[in-house]
DNA sequence: ACGCGGTTTAGATAACTGTCAACCTAGACG
DNA sequence: CGTCTAGGTTGACAGTTATCTAAACCGCGT
């Protein structure tokens, strides 16, 4: 079965809808776990923590890779890395205008990742 | 700067109020993405997810191990290695009573981490 | 003391992080 | 129109880190 898209084919990533019930409340599947780990896992690193949270907080909710760049201590194609891994996670879109590439955050996969974390108040009484 | 203690001296993941502002609002300081994303590292595993789900949705809020480690085709050690990486990442805590160690999600760690990720409403117009 | 439940250690394999070099695209210039 | 430069991405490599199994080790109850 060859899978030329990219791995979201049990679960839409792309969807405003949280995809499955919190965390706490129910245990989620395997196919659901094996879809939402890579998420948390490109968050899982300090710089695209960095550069996910420098994308949603620009104004007008994109960053230019020129102003991604410079602001750490790493080299063009490291963060171009970094970003790559966060486009495949399905948590930033790209798009090129003219000579600049431009980020944007996906904010249906933020929701839904938030939604799996949010406890509900059954845990602590 | 010898840090004996767990990497936590910079901010409190214990506590259950929230340790800053959402990932969208602005960007978050690099000693902040260095405490905070290992904690995201660790659900960035499959099996780690389903574990932290399985635990958080438990009856009572604690899971035993010895309910935990037949839900996997994997031997003890490897799920006694993903629940001390859910432990050093301080998302869980353990106990042991009797001869069974029961594992608790922390919440306070969870709603930090979800709050980071909730997107206030700037975003998509 | 024995057995059971979990954890730790040690070790091989696989995956990730970073850099250098080469490539591709888009605009500027002659 | 060809070329030149700047912005980004891709590919290949070295060093580090993670994942898993097997074997040895602690704690507790019988």
């Amino acid at each position: 079965m060859p899978k030329s898209a990219a791995p979201l084919t049990l679960i839409d990533l792309t969807a405003d809808e949280p995809c499955c019930p919190p965390l706490a409340e129910s245990r989620i599947p395997a196919e659901t776990a094996a879809v939402l780990a890579p998420a948390f896992k490109a968050l899982g690193d300090p710089v695209r923590l960095q550069l996910m949270s420098m994308i949603a907080s620009a104004p007008g909710g994109e960053a230019c890779v020129c102003d991604l760049t410079p602001a750490f201590e790493l080299s063009g194609p490291t963060i171009s890395h970094h970003l790559k891994t966060l486009r495949e996670a399905g948590l930033v879109d790209a798009e090129r205008r003219g000579s600049w590439v431009y980020y944007r955050a996906r904010s249906g996969i933020m929701r839904q990742l938030a939604g799996l974390l949010t406890i509900g108040s059954a845990t602590t009484p």
